[in-house]
DNA sequence: GCCGTTTTCGGCCCGACTGTTTTCAGTCG
């Protein structure tokens, strides 16, 4: 049974819960936790690591005993450490810290006193008014429990980026309309482009900050006001989106931008290192001598502090960021404005939903030096898929229509299929007609390992392969991404000029942050390409560009930043 | 449990809000 990185990372984090309830030394506990993110952050496969023997103590906050421990893991599939400790502390127990206002203290008060050993009887022993009658709880706690078991079941998962962007940018409207509110700001992982969104963090300036917050909590989107302070409130939006709003003084805006943007890790980091030279950092400023404020006003005079140029908010998850601005290595990053064309799109000649004059009007609008029709193959009956004959005619209408178009240049491309044993869907001899070949997936995605990276290596041979598209096969929330060596196909793409795709479909982004800084550091060239399947979806472009941008993708790293002259030369592997 | 150009022991980010207290622990981000 192959063991994923977050087999690894779950294995963790349950230790983690459990150890919390028992009482265990909290940086015990958080040094597992920090192993369980850091595992799951890799992009390689820790189980590959340990069969190659590679050192596992070289990663971070990784020592003897938690290396010993994920080796345990590969080999045996689980660790005789956790099954010791649901002996002596219910695992059930850890779903309990899920409910809102319950942590490890309370659970394990209400676990010894009330003899509860699950959420039945939390929600029993709660209906029954027996946690009221706890030390140190009451009334009110006792009704958010209950509240909180209601709501559970219906409780939103992370969601994604562009739904999250539908909820937040009509709120951002209503709290920049408030007088009283100064500058404002998204913060958190929406900031930073994060392909899900947890909960939505906006930082406000004001004089007024109490009529800021009356001005919040009573958004007509607002179903439950979770905290109200001064400086800071939590509602939960209708749609089930957790809203947190700070309101700060100006003198601290960018320490405050800075704290809420995060990520954790990010500013923990920056935090140590401030301890180094005695300075003290807080959401409201930079420190010395505890209350001597050297900086806060801008985040840029932060990190000039610590001798750092500007770190965009897309690289702020400590993977690697802080050191590499210290060493003036930070990449300068792609922005929506070098993306020269789009690479993959669909037409009504397969499974779009606007004609391909259509599309073509549109990607003009948008100022594209070139845009590839890339309708799908025969094999994907469900896309109403191309065979050779229908594509040569959509190769000839192609033909004509960029005899008549000025501006832009309409590439002749086709998303072929990779069948199960490898091969392509369409014969050379038509491919060799198209400009480029998109290749990809659309079935067996349940083959082993080792099939599925076989597959994929086989089509790569053919050599009118260009780019692969959508690599994983994931859908956020959806579907898991099929099982393969990404390594070694990365390791073929560079041996053989194949591209790799960001597909920027804001379900898809696939391939996700962590690939794409793999690509970087392998040497492997990236398309960002939308999969418009309508005209409006061409817009998704700006998706793809931050996943990028998560994974340190500079201009050169991205091929369609290149006039069409280069890329021609790219293609022709 | 991890980590170290002051340390192999003794630290480990920091503050707001809530509900329960009556000065604070627990939770959260």
């Amino acid at each position: 049974m192959p063991i994923h990185n977050s087999d690894v990372a779950n294995i963790f984090n349950q230790v983690a819960d459990l150890l919390d309830i028992e009482g265990a030394n909290i940086f015990r506990i958080r040094a597992y936790r920090d192993a369980a993110r850091t595992v799951k952050g890799l992009s390689k496969r820790v189980e590959d690591m340990v069969k190659e023997k590679e050192d596992l103590q070289e990663l971070p906050g990784i020592g003897k005993d938690l290396a010993k421990k994920i080796e345990e893991i590969v080999e045996t599939g689980s660790l005789e450490f956790l099954e010791e400790i649901k002996k002596r502390t219910n695992p059930e127990l850890a779903k309990m810290l899920s409910i809102s206002g319950l942590g490890p203290k309370k659970v394990s008060k209400i676990n010894k006193e009330l003899e509860v050993e699950n959420l039945e009887q939390l929600q029993e022993a709660a209906e029954k008014h027996k946690i009221q009658e706890l030390e140190g709880f009451g009334k009110k706690s006792e009704e958010k429990i209950l509240k909180a078991l209601k709501t559970k079941k219906e409780e939103a998962p992370r969601s994604k980026l562009i739904s999250a962007e539908e909820i937040a940018e009509p709120l951002f409207e209503y709290l920049e309309d408030d007088e009283n509110v100064d500058k404002i700001a998204f913060a958190g992982s929406y900031r930073r482009h994060k392909e899900t969104v947890g909960d939505l963090d906006i930082l406000v300036t004001s004089e007024n900050p109490k009529e800021v917050m009356e001005h919040f909590t009573s958004y007509e989107d607002v179903e439950n006001i979770q905290a109200k302070g001064k400086t800071k409130s939590t509602v939960i939006l209708r749609s089930g989106f957790q809203v947190d709003l700070r309101v700060v003084e100006k003198e601290s805006y960018g320490a405050a931008l800075l704290y809420f943007t995060g990520s954790k890790a990010h500013n923990i980091k920056l935090r140590n290192l401030a301890l180094d030279i005695d300075l003290k950092i807080n959401e409201y400023g930079v420190f010395k001598n505890d209350d001597d404020k050297i900086a806060g006003k801008t985040e840029e005079e932060i990190y000039d502090i610590f001798d750092m140029p500007y770190i965009e908010p897309e690289l702020r998850e400590d993977r690697g960021e802080v050191e590499a601005a210290r060493e003036g290595n930070l990449p300068d990053l792609i922005t929506p404005d070098d993306i020269k064309g789009d690479l993959q799109a669909h037409s009504t000649h397969s499974d779009g939903r606007n004609s391909l004059q259509e599309m073509v009007k549109a990607a003009k609008e948008r100022g594209y030096e070139y845009f590839a029709i890339t309708d799908h193959s025969q094999s994907v009956r469900v896309a109403n898929g191309l065979d050779e004959k229908r594509l040569g005619k959509e190769i000839d209408e192609i033909d004509k229509m960029n005899e008549k178009i000025d501006g832009i240049q309409i590439l002749k491309s086709c998303e072929v299929d990779i069948l199960k044993d490898g091969s392509l869907d369409l014969d050379d001899s038509i491919l060799k007609e198209l400009d480029f070949v998109l290749c990809a997936i659309h079935s067996y995605f349940d083959l082993s390992a080792e099939d599925q990276t076989r597959r994929i290596l086989k089509a790569m041979d053919n050599k009118y392969f260009n780019i692969l598209a959508h690599p994983t096969g994931r859908k956020i929330g959806e579907r898991k991404p099929y099982d393969f060596d990404m390594e070694k196909i990365m390791e073929a793409a560079k041996e053989r000029n194949c591209i790799l795709e960001i597909d920027a479909h804001p379900v898809r982004l696939d391939i996700n942050d962590h690939y794409a800084k793999m690509s970087k550091d392998m040497g492997v060239k990236i398309s960002i390409s939308t999969d418009a399947h309508a005209k409006n979806e061409l817009a998704y472009m700006k998706y793809g560009v931050w996943q990028a941008r998560r994974g340190w993708l500079e201009k050169d790293d991205v091929i369609n930043t290149r006039k069409w002259k280069e890329l021609e030369k790219i293609f022709k592997r």
